[in-house]
DNA sequence: CTGTTAGCGCGTTCAA
DNA sequence: TTGAACGCGCTAACAG
């Protein structure tokens, strides 16, 4: 392993000359600068992250944090998008990230997830759907020992940032669309899981749609599942004029219900995968985009790590109307 | 950040003695080490993986090295199983896991990756779903400067140990079974991806029971495609008695345009997702185990670092029949 | 503009 | 059995 010692005696000039070379420090002759470029160049010098990190003592990785519990295969999709998106822009923004999924803290209290954090030398964490239920990365957040990036959920403090895109304005939008085209009257709205913090923020979209149009809706708790979605269209969808669904996958299996009925609704979901393309039917749905979400999300934890404070970053939404034919090549 | 300075002289011992303590030497009477480890209790001490590592020069992480180009609704799931179980059992081997998507080294060749890869203190990779065209992987490997594990590709060399089911097998047992079970004749077996390595050992396996039972069958390539295997069974499945597909994604497609002709034909898959909760139907499968792949690779990855030789693992696979109702709950 | 010096937090000799 | 001292590879003042 060639070092930055030995660089510098190839180029002739100190160590500290070398690293200022390295890490673009202004105040370096053009001459010196190009003479330690070659010396890197000869001898293949790769610098050492490990111990540049724990000489600027800037430890600081970003750890993010995969709840694969919530598992269905739609879910699998959006993770993919969430860790391509992080991991790019760590990339790019030269941070070190882990990547962790909750199976491997569970059964930590607060006090020893710290201690694990902080043993991986972990500054800043980003949180990917969290759960209401899920104690222990909520005292992570209120201790504000971490810089902390909340994705759908809308969690600030000083040292938390909220990243996502409007829920509430997003179901209102998509499920407009989809009554106002069909001139619906009774709405079925089929809900996502109690313990997540965007089914009360879609729920509240739809009763404000509801209101200012003067539907009446029918609610029932579809926990984003597709199953528990199916049953819920079987049993009450025969006498409403449309399906609303709190997710994609939820939407496919109302729709799936309907085919086995023998019934037409429009329904609409929210998410916009491309796990739609089983559907082999057409329906509008909110566009997320996980990756672009994720980028950001990136980005303000090093903002926080940076100094700054935390504070609800909106992302936008579309309305789209997704087709098998579109999506399957 | 307590140091382990600190712990020292709380302890009223040299900073050597407690490192000593940590890493578990001998020569260390209980009773100092009963009062080191007070003391780390005490003032909360967390060691500094960093500092750690560079001084005993332990470098050596793993990159998890996965391709989101072949994306397809069940790519994702099997990624995220093969993410699941690589970062499980590292973090019980205590291993750094570096998780890389082939975008974030897309343009660079083997060199420039080998340079990044060293400058974040890898040393080894486990490549998943390698194919025969990604030249920089394979000069990678030839060039045995990591430890190599290389999930479902039978590469070995001194530095690089493959691991993954028997794929020739496998497809032999389940196209076997289905065949048997409803006595066909004329097969129409829907490939993979030509750059795929799986892919002809599958087909192999195909051709050996063909020969064996005496079979007529047609090949075409799906290329893991829905669209591409319904298209496919649209145009060749009519007058062939069965269906085998080289992944459960085609086994889908193939099997909603049966249902679209409105005949009925076995059909059967490889994999083993759960994204065969869509199919509505019944058929046989591969099972295979990402999680306990993903987990065998990295065990041989670290075989591998600690001065291993390379060499092939096969891990079991078995053959299930999956309904709808089974997996979507 | 460049070199000297002092650490970062820890592992590891080698004396004591 | 313990501790002082050195060094891992690098960054960051400070002095020149």
């Amino acid at each position: 392993m060639v070092s930055i010692k030995e660089v510098a005696k190839r180029a002739g000039v100190a160590i500290s000359t070398v690293s200022k070379v390295l890490n673009g420090y202004p105040n370096i002759s053009e001459e010196t600068k190009v003479r330690v470029n070659e010396a890197i160049r000869e001898l293949n010098y790769i610098p050492n992250s490990i111990a540049s990190a724990l000489s600027s003592k800037q430890f600081g990785r970003i750890a993010l944090i995969l709840d694969p519990k919530r598992q269905t295969q739609a879910i699998d999709q959006v993770f993919m998008q969430y860790l391509l998106g992080a991991l790019d822009k760590a990339k790019e923004l030269n941070l070190e990230v882990v990547t962790i999924f909750t199976s491997m803290i569970a059964g930590m209290d607060a006090e020893e997830v710290t201690r694990y954090f902080l043993s991986q030398s972990i500054a800043g964490v980003v949180i990917y759907g969290m759960s209401k239920e899920d104690k222990v990365l909520q005292k992570l957040i209120e201790e504000q020992r971490f810089a902390c990036v909340v994705v759908d959920a809308p969690i600030v403090n000083a040292r938390t940032t909220a990243v996502g895109v409007d829920h509430e304005q997003a179901q209102y939008d998509v499920a407009k669309k989809t009554i106002t085209d069909d001139g619906c009257k009774r709405v079925l709205y089929i809900a996502g899981r109690k313990d997540g913090y965007v089914t009360e923020q879609r729920l509240k979209g739809m009763k404000r749609l509801a209101e200012e149009m003067n539907l009446s809706v029918l609610v029932r708790q579809g926990d984003f599942s597709e199953l528990a979605a199916r049953k819920i269209a079987l049993k009450y969808a025969r006498n409403k004029d449309c399906v609303v669904c709190a997710s994609d996958l939820m939407a496919i299996g109302a729709m799936n219900a309907l085919i086995d009925m023998d019934i037409f609704r429009p329904v609409c979901g929210f998410d916009g995968i491309t796990l739609m393309g089983y559907v082999g039917k057409q329906m509008n749905t909110i566009r997320q985009d996980f990756y672009a979400i994720s980028s950001r999300a990136l980005v303000e934890a090093k903002l926080l790590l940076d100094g700054g404070t935390g504070h609800s970053v909106v992302m936008p939404h579309s309305i789209v109307k997704m087709y098998y034919k579109d999506i399957i090549c």
